[in-house]
DNA sequence: CGGATGTCAGGAAAACTGAAATCC
DNA sequence: CGGATTTCAGTTGTCCTGACATCC
């Protein structure tokens, strides 16, 4: 066997990016077989997760611009997955917060991620699999507060 | 310690993405040190590793949509970094072929990617690090031929 | 004919920038 | 005042689609 140990499989950053590419895509047919996208995960996800919050916030915790936090949570809204209410105590803000019907959708992502999941992981082997969900975790621990 | 196991540590499809944010920005930045994006690099290391080809090769080998080849390769041209000319055995083919200067910029954006992997893999030990690369690729090999 | 190739035009989702208005 | 929050308008880079002319 022994293939060249070759530039294109030896850096890591660079392979990250490839296999992100499917990732992305298998993940891009999973959300829109439920009619969403990934910044629709992301908020929903977070607000099950760390509950109710400022769109500021959800930024922080997402990883995402304001302004896509507000292009996104107008389109939950619109599907009544979220609902948004003025914060009495600072007027700048609002709450965000998760309805029923939001956790419900939520549940309809998670299973189509964990489908695209089975797609992507199939090649690796249990352990494989745990490593590999360590090793991420652990760098975007790292790099999300860096 | 035993944080919750949560949804968001607990998918590496989600981890994959979110982290392939982190080596997007990081390298980016390292590209644009050099004057060059991701489609040059790929393009520039398909040609140095695999020798000369077609641009529908090319494709194929850097996971590329052929619109996009075409793109990459008038920006990359523009430059010297490549030559194409026609194939005499099959005319509607160009034979790309990477120059002095293209394999010049090619080392630059090497160094490049390497000082990106030192910052993106800082939190993990030089074993880690093999094991991440290993599973990448193994990963990548499996959906670069399904 | 079908099939591959190179080229161009344009769309879609994601990441980002800059600015404005409001409030702490 | 500086600083944070929400919002809007617009840009960039990446991935993808459809079409066309050309050639095998």
């Amino acid at each position: 066997m022994e293939k060249t140990p070759s530039r294109l499989t030896a850096k890591p950053s660079w392979l990250l990016g490839q296999v992100a590419v499917h990732a992305h895509r298998l993940a891009s047919d999973g959300f829109g077989e439920v009619g969403a996208r990934g910044y629709h995960y992301r908020i929903l996800a977070a607000l099950d997760e760390f509950g109710a919050a400022s769109q500021a916030d959800l930024g922080r915790r997402c990883n995402m611009d304001r302004s896509d936090v507000v292009a996104a949570l107008n389109e939950l809204a619109e599907q009544d997955f979220v609902e948004r209410t003025p914060d009495p105590d600072d007027r700048r803000r609002n709450i965000v917060t998760l309805t029923k019907a939001g956790r419900r959708q939520l549940q309809h992502m998670d299973q189509a991620l964990d489908k695209v999941q089975d797609d992507l992981l199939e090649p690796l082997a249990a352990k494989d699999r745990q490593t590999l969900t360590r090793l991420l975790a652990q760098l975007l621990a790292h790099h999300q507060r860096g």
